[in-house]
DNA sequence: GCCGGTTTGTTCTCCCGTTCACAAACTCCT
DNA sequence: AGGAGTTTGTGAACGGGAGAACAAACCGGC
């Protein structure tokens, strides 16, 4: 998708491989507190809840950092991964939109130990300006580019009702933001080279919610609740109109 | 993997498909505020951000529910799906660490809206419990078992602390509850037959950040940080040490 | 120096998911 | 009634990821 500029370039890692990264980092984390000096793949393996042969292919598309026979120096592969993913510099990052959740991401301390800075509250609602959050005031929308300009912010979040999202990304990208973390329940839009991801309480429980109603079916009772397709139809339809 | 008991049982819909569908439901359901009777795949695809051939394949899991050469009935559509997930009826659901991140859960109002109720907030420290959120009042963590009994709970999630979740998930299936929510940045390990998803914002910051490391590694200057490997392997080995 | 035991890195195969492309089916207009 | 135009549902090709299996590489003991 973007050009291959540099030729020392790093083989691009597939995607899942990049999903599962931060968890091997996490688990490796754990280890090098808990003074682990090596681990085999098998145990990290076990710590991140994946099988082991999907751990070895994906650490091999990083390099061969560890050793036949022995296994991995932890501290040394940690490094590896943390360089890969990028957050062994700080990443700086503001947060639009500091109501009940963007207090709580603003509270959040797992954000300055895992390789982000938060810079600033951004919220659109005057009555929140005076506000001190975890440390940090909350500021006017309109200081957006301001904010990112002097700090250098590549990565938004945004956390603000559905109705906004859309306005606030855009304004994001304008400003030259090139990476979203989308809490509102909408698609968002944006240009090619933008990346976003979304965060969706609602559409995880639903996920839950689909699997539970199956397991429930084998065991309830004859007639659960629906009959035959047709006279249901019909029902629906008659709500409608 | 569980048996298919009832004859009438509707194909398995996969994986991938099934965590589209919430999407779809709620592209349809601002169709529906919106007046909408009608709509075509490559309109839903748009709405809710896929291919409209995806989107006509993810539907045919269902059923037949279009009408060729016209498109979607969208409220009829809306319904099918929600039977499907399971979501016409209420979950009642359990959260567990009413700190931050189980204030703003608890305030969230996409709960009820989306097939969801929350029946208890429960925590561990004694502080919190003459406390009310939301209009719920928040209960000793003791009190799970009661609670999911009285309202026959399926589905709970946890906003604790990492080093508590494992204990909790461990109590909440204990009481019956065999789906959960984890939001603490730990792997989760339960038996089979119990479904977890998680929400982890520091690897979904890091995902972002791998792909922003990757657009500036093109522009940057040329020598950006790291020099060649066997330099840094003994730099790192020396920070251990 | 060599051998048994251990663990990685990689190859190979299979499966799931995505996308293309098109026949079938429906509507509307004449 | 028939034909033109539209849109669904699905068969087939394709690509990527998961897991099994194994050869290569390393350690330690003798
Ligand atoms: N609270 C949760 O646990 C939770 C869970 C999942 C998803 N969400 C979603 O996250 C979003 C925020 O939820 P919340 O509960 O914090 O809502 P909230 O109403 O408490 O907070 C929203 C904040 O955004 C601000 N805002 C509105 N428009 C803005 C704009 N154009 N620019 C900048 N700021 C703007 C408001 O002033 C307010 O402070 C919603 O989309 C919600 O659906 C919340
Ligand atoms: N705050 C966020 O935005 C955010 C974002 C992502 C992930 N998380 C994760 O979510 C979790 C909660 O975050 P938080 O900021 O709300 O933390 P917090 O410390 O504010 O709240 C944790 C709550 O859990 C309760 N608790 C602790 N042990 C318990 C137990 N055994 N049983 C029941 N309750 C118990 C505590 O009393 C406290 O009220 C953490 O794991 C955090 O890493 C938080």
């Amino acid at each position: 998708m973007t050009a291959r500029t540099s030729p020392e370039a790093s083989r691009d890692i597939p995607e899942a491989t990049v999903a599962r990264l931060p968890v091997y980092l996490r688990a490796l984390t754990s280890l090098v507190e808990a003074g682990t000096r090596t681990c085999s793949s098998e145990e990290l393996a076990g710590a991140a809840g994946v099988n082991s042969a999907k751990l070895r292919k994906d650490l091999s598309y990083l390099g061969s950092y560890g050793t036949r026979g022995v296994g991995y120096d932890v501290d040394y592969l940690r490094y590896q991964i943390a360089r890969e993913i990028g957050v062994e510099q700080d990443w700086p990052v503001v947060i639009v939109g500091i109501g009940n959740l963007g207090h709580a991401l603003a509270n959040f301390s797992g954000f300055r130990s895992r390789g982000f800075r938060v810079v600033a509250l951004l919220d659109a609602d005057p009555s929140r300006h005076d506000e001190v959050v975890a440390g940090i005031d909350v500021r006017p929308f309109a200081d957006l580019e301001a904010i990112v300009r002097e700090h250098g912010v590549a990565i938004g979040v945004i956390a603000t009702p559905a109705v906004a999202a859309q306005d606030v990304a855009d304004r994001m990208v304008g400003c030259g933001i090139t990476s979203i973390l989308n809490f509102a329940p909408t698609v968002l839009s944006v240009p090619t080279g933008v990346d976003v991801r979304k965060v969706d309480l609602s559409i995880e429980l639903q996920i839950l919610a689909y699997h539970e109603q199956r397991k429930a079916q084998g065991e309830a009772t004859p007639a659960t609740t629906g009959p035959g397709d047709p006279a249901h139809h019909e029902l629906v339809r008659e709500e409608t109109a």
